[in-house]
DNA sequence: CCCTGATTCGC
DNA sequence: GCGAATCAGG
């Protein structure tokens, strides 16, 4: 496959809505994201500005040093908001409600500062539980939340469900309380 | 270990 | 110019 210009409209188009580079080659078909990717950065359009800045970035950088890490200049700031949204939520019907779960009112984002169990973090979680899933056991996969919540001994018991990230068994508000200390955690190589 | 974009460099 | 491999981050 080759960039032939309505290919590159495309490309132009998708890019400028705010589509990842594998959702605009999974459209065009025939190409990878890295070759999206590449192609996004030879057409400078890297800046996902339809033209407002002129993203001159002088990239006469040498490549003769590795050690520089110049970095990206990154987005400054978007006037447009993303219109970027996942409702992939189903929307659940709760079958059977268990027990009755009070709420406090107050979400408090997240406030790292002492390194016990946070009333923060425990607000949080609380908060989570209003939104899990609930799933059961089997419905578990390898991208769900299995941050228990209830007694398995009663049928008032089921798991989060809500998305983890990868590789971490819990969501992110689950990760926060499951893992309170290490924080030294730099430099991954392979 | 899912994803994102960024960069490099042989082709 | 192209894009896989790699890098760096979420």
């Amino acid at each position: 496959m080759s960039w032939t210009d309505d290919r590159v409209e495309v490309l132009k188009k998708m890019w400028g809505e705010g589509k990842s580079a594998s959702q605009i080659a999974k459209e065009l078909g025939g190409v990878t994201r890295n070759a999206v990717i590449g192609k996004v950065h030879r057409l400078g359009l890297s800046n996902r500005s339809g033209g407002a800045s002129p993203a001159k970035a002088a990239t006469a950088a040498p490549k003769a040093k590795p050690a520089a890490k110049p970095k990206a200049p990154e987005k400054p700031k978007a006037a447009a908001p993303a219109p970027e949204s996942k409702p992939a939520a189903p929307v659940h019907k709760p079958i059977g409600r268990p027990k009755l779960i009070v709420t406090a009112g107050q979400p408090l984002p997240p406030q790292p500062s002492a390194n016990e169990i946070s009333p923060e973090a425990l607000a949080s979680v609380r908060e989570v539980e209003k939104k899990a899933k609930r799933l059961s056991v089997m419905e578990l996969t390898e991208r769900t939340c299995k941050w228990p919540v209830g007694d398995p001994a009663t049928e008032d018991f089921w798991f989060c469900g809500l998305p983890s990230q990868a590789g971490k068994p819990y969501c992110e508000a689950h990760v926060g309380v499951a893992f309170q200390p290490m924080s030294a955690r730099r430099d991954r190589r392979r």
